[in-house]
DNA sequence: CCGGGGATGGCAACTTCCTGCCGACATCGG
DNA sequence: CCGATGTCGGCAGGAAGTTGCCATCCCCGG
């Protein structure tokens, strides 16, 4: 695979200032993300630049986000303002799509700074577009997702500080005043949230988002 | 309990500037500490200030400290330039005892910087120090302990990757090359290691230490 | 060469977890 | 009021993890 001409930024900062203009002028802007520590470009406009259209927005995160109260919040606020927001459980990698016409990658971090590899060749974006949308696809929508999980979010916050404390599931689901199976259920839930196999891939995770 | 009269100090730097004088002249320095990014006092002399004696270093560590590569290298050397070291399982709390006559104990950290309260009066001091002594006594000498856990410290990082990835200990045995019923001894060696009583706790113990 | 100490790994008895199944109960739209 | 739908939690069977026990093997000092 080719990988000649495509410019890498390194750094938020430098990514902000050199795509700018890109999204000034985005009819259409589709993302995937893992956390919230990148894409800015994901943050409601300053100012009301009417001259510009509202571009059409697609958010594809994984479910980790929305156990995270404020990456949670976050997202839900992009929800409310129009923006079209899909969990999936796929493994996916750190995306933005404009247009159809540029495709910005995340990389590796180097020095502190994560790579952006901006993508600008037609067929490989039209590639990682199509990519994008088999995983939207397949992803679910975030209001279902929530309809779906109710009980889990509310818990979520307990039902680890339990974990992390090392206390059995007969224990901790006797604090929350629930049955084991439910606590189990909980517990499983959580695990698929995080994209855990196991109890302790599950901690280390949890730990990982600053969770616990 | 009275709290009158004690200092607290805000951040390493502050700490450094006004207790090196109590360094300077100390003839005995005893600590307890879970992680190495306090205490530089626990640093070798810069210099050869041949005019006052090396004082007679104690100090005090969690097991979890030699699970990981730097700070167990930096044990070593301690423990190789003459210091006394012991290993506790007991949740210590970070502390520095100089000549029986000065306590520093570390608190929260606020605004990124960590407190240190610095203990003067001499009643609470032999307090602390007995209290130091009790803990000291009960520890177990890094020699030996590392003479019973020579196993487990090579096999850490590997018996982490495999934890983490999620795999089950038939499969990480096997990927070792070791029986099931070894692996798993490893494991319960690692667990109390890191003083964690379930899976879940190991994972999230060992993503705080930056051990995964 | 022999005996002691330690690491190993199979076995087995538990404990803890994981999940499908199902009856009980609550909620809601008709 | 009724049926549809969904959560709850007990139960049971099975998978995974925990530990004591012990025969075996290796290394070492005598």
């Amino acid at each position: 695979m080719s990988l000649d001409h495509v410019p890498v930024l390194h750094g938020d900062e430098e990514l902000y200032r050199r795509t700018a203009h890109l999204f000034a002028t985005a009819s259409e802007v589709t993302c995937a993300a893992r956390d919230l520590n990148t894409w800015a470009a994901t943050r409601p406009r300053r100012g009301d630049d009417r001259s510009v259209p509202t571009p059409r927005l697609r958010k594809l995160y994984r479910p980790e986000v929305l156990l995270h109260p404020s990456m949670a919040q976050h997202v839900r606020a992009a929800s409310a303002r129009g923006a079209a927001v899909r969990i999936t459980r796929d493994d996916i990698n750190e995306t933005i799509i404009i247009d159809r016409r540029f495709a910005i990658l995340a990389g590796d971090v180097v020095d502190g700074r994560r790579g952006y590899g901006v993508v600008t060749e037609p067929t490989v974006v039209q590639n990682v577009a199509s990519l994008f949308d088999a995983a939207w696809r397949s992803a679910t929508d975030l209001a279902v997702y929530d309809a779906q999980h109710t009980e889990l979010f509310t818990l979520v916050p307990q039902v680890l500080e339990l974990l992390a404390s090392g206390c059995k599931d007969e224990t901790a689901a006797r604090a929350l005043g629930l049955g084991v199976r439910t606590y189990r259920r909980r517990v499983a839930e959580l695990m698929t949230a995080l994209g855990a196999e196991s109890r302790f891939q599950a901690g280390a995770r949890a730990r990982d988002l600053g969770l616990i």
